[in-house]
DNA sequence: AGCGTGATCTTT
DNA sequence: AAGATCACGCTG
């Protein structure tokens, strides 16, 4: 008698809280170019001291693995620079480029297996006026529309190389399943080789893709 | 269409 | 040691 009023009590307040799982490593552990598909709808949640949060819908992807794709930066072996990308599947790497900016992947294939999903592109979802400080702009579909875009927004640098997405202060939150018809591919955007790899993923028609092509 | 900016990798 | 390239973004 007594254990059912408890049970009825929890249901309501499950209920009404609407529980927001975050992703496990399972997650992770898919080939990359799967990952890069699945990853697109997922909640990107970065926090900052200070009880800030700040959250961002993946729309936009690139895969890129270490065997066979001569613009993955690691296809010749492990190197200082890229040898995050060897480490587990759900690890960050974050790398500086063109003296100015810094892009953020997130490491798939198991350990030793080099691969990794760039993030190209996000719709914020959270912690917009951080973010439009941080990129002195007041334009919310230029805030998070490009992979140097959205480190600025959500101030990720040298320093969160190696982080991983099971803290605290980088986690993704599951979201609805994204219908296969919702989502489009092409070639990677700037880079010379493996052109015919039709890696890049992205939402259909959502505002915040990346400049350029469609 | 052009350029800044600096780390990394390749070639001499 | 020198040179080329670069998973980009902004101005013009």
């Amino acid at each position: 008698m007594t254990s059912y009023i408890i049970i009825h009590t929890q249901t309501i307040t499950n209920f009404n809280r609407l529980p927001v799982e975050r992703l496990g490593k399972q997650f992770y552990e898919l080939p990359t170019l799967k990952l890069a598909e699945k990853l697109l709808g997922k909640i990107f949640v970065r926090t900052l001291p200070g009880n800030i949060t700040l959250k961002g819908k993946i729309v936009e992807t690139e895969a890129y693995l270490g065997t066979g794709d001569e613009a993955c930066h690691a296809w010749r072996g492990k190197t200082a620079r890229n040898q995050i990308m060897f480490q587990a599947p759900g690890t960050l790497y974050v790398y500086f480029t063109y003296g100015c900016h810094y892009l953020l992947n997130i490491v798939s294939e198991p350990e030793e297996c080099a691969g990794a999903v760039l993030i190209r592109a996000m719709e914020p979802v959270a912690g917009e006026q951080f973010m439009q400080e941080q990129r002195a702009t007041g334009v919310l579909t230029n805030l998070m529309s490009g992979p140097a875009k959205l480190t600025q927004a959500l101030a990720i640098d040298r320093r969160h190389n190696g982080a991983n997405l099971f803290g605290e202060e980088f986690y993704l939150e599951e979201s609805e399943e994204l219908p296969q018809s919702m989502i489009g591919s092409s070639a990677r955007v700037g880079i010379s080789k493996s052109r015919e790899l039709q890696w890049r993923k992205f939402i259909l028609n959502n505002p915040h893709l990346s400049k350029g092509k469609v």
